[in-house]
DNA sequence: TTCATCCTAGGACCTGGTCTTAGTAACTCG
DNA sequence: CGAGTTACTAAGACCAGGTCCTAGGATGAA
């Protein structure tokens, strides 16, 4: 039973290579290993691996949604309520995508883009960027879980808005933060010397 | 010459909707503007609009990138050199997804990512999270510039670094960031209940 | 009327698949 | 040894969503 040692290694190694390189067409991948192309779709079958173009359409309406949220006008996180210049709450579900392989831990950075999107979006002003920021991860987060972050504006001198921010996993505080977010007036103020880049 | 305007219309209808719903068919879109597949052809032809399976993948592609280069298991950033337990740098070449579409103004969690990732990588600890940080954001960073990050170990004690962080744009301070980065040595330390999320 | 523009229609062909049927090589077991 | 199982391959019909090309009808302007 050689060949079934082969069939599983081949198997495990599909999966991990379609989850690396998922544009890869079945010709593609049987080149790879060396099978024919209907061993790959026997393959894709009994794993349950779409073909490239379903993975592609997948891949794509996920990540445009990511996208936007990641890069997009609009804030990190589903937006729940808002009341400009006081408070308000967004809701960032986790994805594989966002943690570590191994330890399904979140990386930090989607725990901050959620907040500090947050905080900027809470200053009713066209331009807005953070200017400083003071941040305390509490604890890790686990990939799937949602993060509920609450944003409320501690202060408002001139231009500069002061948001302090706290972000939870089932009741659990993971993340405190306190951001000074400037909002500028002028017209081509986002070329400005002085401007600090943030959204 | 009633037609030309429909059909300037209905190419400039057709390049908005194909960019907000661009996982629309031919057929699909010809449905929407009530002429015929082939229609859709000629404008997309005439558009240079490409046909929806390689919109899609496009967008998997960009998003794909993207998001690989915001949560791939390395740093945020090309590695240029570092000595471990002391100091290091990276170069991230910031694209147009990085940014605001309007201002071309990078969003600072990418900034801020960079520096993160970086503090962490320079501690020599199987599981490493970020504990603290204190950052400030002092000029935008635009689409396309190049940011090159240094990050020196200024304190060690225990099982915790603080890592001084500061990046540039072609000389010019755009961040700098305080990390207080938390190392754990117990095997099953990523589930432990005090570890920060960080990475 | 004549002509250009716009739209439509149809067919051959392509990629990257689906699903089904069938055949072969190799190893296992009674 | 032969029979059966498993793994793999091969071939063919079919499909979606296209490309590329030829051709023809409607419609409005000269």
């Amino acid at each position: 039973m050689v060949r079934r040692l082969n069939k599983r290694k081949r198997q495990e190694q599909l999966i991990e290579l379609v989850n690396q390189q998922p544009f890869l067409t079945d010709e593609e991948l049987a080149d790879q290993f060396g099978v024919s192309v209907q061993t790959i779709r026997l393959d894709r079958l009994e794993l349950s691996i779409p073909e490239m173009r379903e993975r592609t359409k997948a891949l794509a309406e996920a990540a445009y949604g990511q996208l936007k949220a990641m890069s997009g006008q609009e804030l990190v996180g589903q937006l729940l309520d808002v009341e400009l210049g006081k408070r308000g709450s967004s809701l960032l579900k986790t994805t594989e995508e966002m943690g570590f392989s191994k330890t399904k831990v979140v990386r930090g950075h989607h725990i901050f883009a959620q907040a500090n999107s947050l905080a900027v979006a809470l200053v009713d002003s066209p331009v807005v960027f953070t200017a400083r920021a003071e941040i305390h991860f509490r604890h890790p987060v686990y990939v799937g879980e949602s993060i509920f972050c609450q944003a409320e504006v501690a202060n408002a001198s001139g231009n500069r808005t002061t948001v302090h921010v706290n972000s939870k996993v089932s009741g659990r505080k993971v993340f405190v933060g306190r951001f000074e977010v400037a909002a500028i007036e002028t017209r081509d103020a986002a070329a400005g010397e002085t401007a600090n880049p943030e959204g």
